[in-house]
RNA sequence: GGAGCCUUAGCUCAAUUGGUUAGAGCGCCGCCCUGUCACGGCGGAGGUUGCGGGUUCGAGCCCCGUAGGCUCCGCCA
């Protein structure tokens, strides 16, 4: 036996014990005479104590332990001495006075302090096994296990069946891209990894398992992010005979008890609802963050006789013409930045400009349109923006809403920002149901309509004419997001179960017969067999949790993540592999070495 | 595919306008220290300033290229 208590566990009660501990050297403070080791292991810090004229021996050891030695000590629990106690210690008022050490294992002297959270990433990520060993990562694993536990326990009590289905499928046409796998067996022919286990969790509902869910791996070939890894981890559900009422409310729930069971928070349910169709007229997003305000304001009527042309003709043809009112930002705007967020939105979102008005405390409305605006119209947009000094406007005008809420809803994330309203919220949690998703979008690259949420979602009901007639624009879904401080948590929808619909979705997404067949025959075929009406949701487990412990970066709440070129930087995956490696799978490559 | 920022000791950073021997804190090594807990004291080692080229009497600093890291755009049904 190792050892027969952690290093959190000891306390005055025990004192007397004989004890046996293990663990790793934390800190080591050598006093010549007397030795105090700050004894590490996953669970707490316990402190030792060498005394050379009580234990000569052990104590001659102990002065050549260095940081993250793995030892093993003997000795007895002691009350310190009186005024020694530490507070900040859990096991702060006993330590060990030890008789027997014995070293495990030595250590080298570790490539960063572990205790220094301003170390650079791709030195943590090297080391990430020691990187790992720190309170901060610690902490995130054991909040990210916490979770996982909170949705087993939460979806089991709801009557769910955790269900596993394949890693290895085929590739799906529309989406991500996919990771390949060439099949030995097979030559020629090639696995997918899944983007989603979302064929499968309907089939399940076709064969009647009713309620399935899986803390699913996922695997997607595109660029990272922040939040973005290549492999990332969702919490998939779905169910029969189920509404999307229903199935919000159940995650509802299941939030609710997350939050509670990883955070001790009770966050408020029913959620808000709000429609795609508000979010992007008052927020510029589909996911935005109502912590604050600075909503946009629509001012198309104002400027349908302006002298401003580029208004004047965007009002006159039933264009938008939005605007949002950043309080207070005047101060904090110069000329300069002003024109730096310009260059902002015309290189990074290709809009035509941004057009501003500031006005300074005791100065006058400066900008360069202002001046082709009417005393009546500066009248009407003052009263209904709520003008006033100290305030910086920022307008978006565009034939389409998208253009300008992607613009607008930017810029309003941005003035939140130098505002700093969000600093007292850091803590608030914010949960939002967006609901009325458009069903289909067109693609000007592809010229064709595309689903905007995948192509087994379920158009609403009192839209099908619309669908019939050919007018997808007007088409919505019966789909719905949910969104947590304006970060996407997950989505999900009712699905189509006819097989006649879900036909007829793939022909509007331009999916012939042929390769339906060839693609989705199991599909069709299984909902010709009795489908139940079904739905679902997914929901990032680690944008989730990142949320939940407040890191930047889901890599905070991963153990071995990769970095922004999709690589490990601890084992340096991926690798180059031996040509008789990929003879075998009957693949040769086309790269073209340097 | 594109944009921005970054790279100086093991780590985190500094180095005036381009100027002489590139510094600090922590860590590391050695010695001392019987109540520390960010222990303390004394001494010491440690640098191809990412790499390659250029400008200059002289480059950590300026220019070009390149590699790596981070963030973002595109992409992510």
């Amino acid at each position: 036996m190792y050892r027969t208590h952690s290093c959190h566990q000891l306390r005055p009660a025990d004192i007397g014990q004989s004890v046996t501990l293990a663990g790793w050297v934390n800190t080591n403070r050598d006093q010549g005479g007397v030795i105090f080791v700050d004894l590490r292991d996953r669970e707490g810090v316990t402190q030792i104590v060498f005394r050379s004229e009580e234990n000569a021996d052990a104590t001659v050891h102990a002065h050549k332990l260095r940081s993250e030695d793995v030892i093993q000590i003997t000795g007895k629990v002691a009350a310190r001495l009186p005024g020694t106690e530490n507070a900040k210690l859990a096991t702060g008022a006993i330590e060990i006075i030890a008789t027997d050490l014995k070293v495990l294992n030595k250590a080298d002297v570790p490539p960063f302090p572990l205790d220094d959270p301003k170390v650079n990433e791709d030195l943590r990520l090297e080391y990430r096994y020691l990187d790992l060993r720190t309170d901060h990562m610690q902490r995130n694993l054991k909040l990210r296990h916490r979770i996982v536990k909170a949705t087993r326990d939460y979806l089991d009590d709801a009557g769910f069946l955790e269900i596993e289905t394949p890693v290895l499928s085929n590739p799906t046409p529309e989406g991500a891209r996919d990771f390949l796998v060439p099949s030995r067996l097979n030559p020629g022919t090639f696995y997918a990894l899944p983007q989603a286990p979302q064929q499968y969790k309907q089939l399940l509902q076709v064969a009647g398992l009713e309620k399935y869910f899986q803390i699913a791996r996922c695997f997607r070939d595109e660029d990272l992010r922040a939040d973005r890894q290549p492999e990332f981890t969702q919490i998939d559900v779905e169910a029969s005979f189920i509404t999307d009422v229903e199935i919000q409310t159940l995650i509802e729930g299941m939030l609710k008890r997350i939050f509670k069971e990883a955070r001790g928070v009770d966050i408020p349910t029913p959620f808000p609802r709000m429609t795609y169709a508000d979010a992007m007229n008052r927020f510029g997003s589909d996911k935005p963050d109502l912590r604050f305000g600075l909503e946009l304001v629509d001012l198309a009527d104002i400027f349908k006789e302006s002298g401003f042309k580029v208004f004047r003709s965007v009002a006159d043809s039933g264009g938008v013409i939005k605007a949002l009112n950043a309080k207070g930002a005047a101060a904090l705007l110069s000329k300069e930045q002003l024109k730096k967020w310009e260059e902002w939105v015309k290189t990074e979102f290709g809009a035509k400009g941004l057009a501003y008005i500031k006005w300074s405390e005791g100065g006058e409305w400066e900008s360069p349109i202002v001046k082709f605006f009417s005393d009546a119209e500066k009248k009407a947009l003052a009263e209904r923006m709520g003008f006033a000094a100290g305030d910086v406007l920022f307008f978006g005008a565009d034939m389409k809403l998208e253009a300008v809420a992607e613009v607008l809803g930017r810029v309003r994330l941005r003035c939140a920002d130098i505002l700093g309203l969000l600093a007292a919220k850091k803590d608030e949690l914010n949960f939002l149901w967006v609901v009325d998703f458009p069903l289909l979008a067109f693609s000007p690259e592809d010229n064709h309509w595309v689903a905007v949420h995948h192509p087994f979602t379920r158009p609403k009901a009192e839209d099908m004419p619309a669908l019939e007639a050919g007018e997808y624009a007007k088409v919505r879904a019966v789909a719905y997001d949910v969104v947590l401080n304006g970060v996407e948590l997950g989505g999900g929808s009712i699905r189509i179960h006819e097989k006649d619909l879900q036909t007829k979705m793939f022909e509007v997404l331009g999916v012939g017969p042929e390769e339906q067949q060839l693609k989705f025959a199991h599909l069709l075929r299984a909902f010709s067999f009795g489908a139940p009406p079904h739905g679902g949701i997914a929901l990032g487990l680690d944008r989730l949790v990142m949320l939940a412990v407040g890191a930047e970066s889901i890599r905070e709440v991963i153990a071995f993540p990769k970095n922004n070129r999709g690589c490990d930087l601890m084992t340096h995956s991926p690798v180059e592999v031996d040509f008789k490696q990929l003879r075998e799978v009957y693949i040769s490559s086309t790269a073209k070495k340097n």
